[in-house]
DNA sequence: AATGAATGAGAGTTCATTCAT
DNA sequence: TATGAATGAACTCTCATTCAT
């Protein structure tokens, strides 16, 4: 009678890393730590992950795909562009406020030498409906034609500059004040064509 | 006839740790590597710093002075309020890519667990007559009311995402681009009474 | 098929540690060299002790529970109190010049600022038979009424250099001279009642 | 204007040396803590001893100087022979407790291998005069016919066990109970003839 | 004589990883 | 599959000692 099943265990490893590494930082996470945290032996890591950079690696794309789901969730095509642009900004930002151990660990290695060009590239097709959305509206006139790649991160700027305000605590972003905060967002995109949205 | 003065050593063992440490990250920059690059002993260091904690936090702080002064250059408080955003705008970005090293350090360690709160707060000092300026822009009708500190932190990713793309070396950010960049940003923040600048 | 069994491994680490540092001190026994002759990787010493105060802390308890044992051995209440007396000192020197390198340790580090007084006061407990030995000495009249920490520290003085005398290897002290010293040891804290014996 | 002359200083290193030493023990005792507590540079230390081991040996040397002209202080040979024995007790006696930091420092090192075998012979000169005493004292019928040697450290750790009493702080040894504790010292090398004194 | 910055070997300790069970 | 004792390279940091001034 063991206490974990087998993907049990995988996952218990993950949410240990996920949880010591937010709170501690790369270095001052030992695998003995995530062992105790998970519950299982030190040995029974190296079952699921080849090392410690792999156990990030996948931690990392684990947490990108949750996040593509959550970005697309409700995704609409009949929407006029600006609803849809504010619906796929409330999600990112609401799976952020609502994941902040996740959010603080994206945050935190995103740009680290933790995780490779390789890695980063390959959890890019999970947004390619949003760089899709991105692209038309620039062709379509909906949006200014500024760099595309530049625009995508321009945008999710904003968002994760809102969540990091929000979680900080000072003052909760919700109701009149998001909006506002969706609309500068907006404002700064969007071509004159839209300026009485929102 | 000494190859070093004594400030000269510090310095040198600053400029190898922001080296060093944005090339391969913290954890994997041993203060022996340091003092070589550095051409100093090992034991030299700590006759500078206390220890390896210290020292980035020095160079933090060296560096956000460095920032705060190039923020600030040919300030001109009789021009008008978008120019002057126009301005601390493209001082911030002119840092940025005139300095790439310096804005990896910044961008990795600003948020890392490495720094502490009392660090962080330290330095804010060298922002405050931008901060003032958000402020009495708020005040005076030009901005958004949105919170100070969001509407900082907001415009601060403006500048760090546009200097990123512009440093990724796909496009370079300048002329025109540069000045569509800046719109969109002020875009984000002004009233309605100022859509005709830029 | 192993060499070591687990409390092997921790055994030999003490040893080693009780043979390097009697010959070399504390400061001159690096945990590298006690590894080295313990047959162990260096790591392995962290798993069985916290740090190297922790070992020398332990090794001395070790040592003082040992001595504790070889103390009471023989003990026989039906015996006079003068014969009591003297199997209790010769139970103690027998250890101790049975045991020389143990005997140098216990010499050099009771008192030194490695072994914390919490450590050595847990410690005593391994002596109180004889301490109420002694107490009860005075209180019928067998002994003087010194104070009882005095006479143990006295009576246990004269052991040790009896003890240091024999090792030293001009003389050796077995037969008549033994006796001989018991005896003067037996007069410094005899009463009066007693002058006749040995 | 120079703060020290030059035996002032090597006489400060000395006593930062005694006082640190004493404290912290030998290997919490950096050399360039004891420049900071004597006051000069790390480098001058090494103007005036070749090492930190010669500084240590100077010190002992030093120190058993000091204690041997004590022990030897109105010295009387015109006294009955116990009367001398007793004076010489004393001597040791009020050096020990009126120089704790002294005699702490001689009780942990005199046996530590930081002393050198030759350092130790080299200051028993100034003891010669008390040997002589209790050599005398046997060959007289005074004391009993033990091994000399044994004779003078038996005797010598009577007195430092009741100084460290009495430095403990728990019972101060002086008027009567000094009296009792002299005598019970005597009884234990005297001969039958001087059963009555004291 | 005196300084103290500089040295660099070596200290204690950590920890990713292995492997016999 | 799971264990966890064992490994040993590599880490941060200390400190006795030197030497140009």
């Amino acid at each position: 009678m063991t206490i974990h099943s087998q993907s049990d265990k995988k996952q218990a490893i993950l949410s240990a890393m996920l949880k010591l590494i937010t709170e501690n930082g790369f270095h001052a996470t030992p695998m003995s730590l995530v062992a105790t945290e998970a519950g299982v032996a030190a040995g029974t890591i190296y079952h699921y992950f080849a090392n410690k950079d792999q156990l990030i690696s996948e931690l990392y794309s684990h947490l990108k795909q949750k996040m593509g789901i959550a970005l697309l969730q409700d995704e609409n095509l009949s929407l006029a562009y600006p609803y849809r642009f504010s619906l796929f900004w409330k999600n990112l930002f609401t799976f952020f406020i609502e994941n902040p151990v996740e959010f603080k660990f994206l945050e935190q290695y995103s740009n680290s030498p933790f995780i490779s060009t390789e890695t980063r590239d390959d959890n890019q097709v999970f947004y390619k409906p949003v760089i899709d959305f991105l692209a038309d509206g620039i062709a379509e006139g909906h949006l200014r034609p500024l760099p595309l790649e530049f625009l995508v991160e321009s945008l999710f700027g904003h968002v994760v500059t809102a969540a990091k305000f929000h979680l900080a605590g000072t003052q909760e972003i919700t109701g009149d004040l998001l909006d506002s905060v969706v609309k500068s967002s907006w404002d700064s995109v969007r071509t004159e064509e839209f300026s009485g949205y929102f």
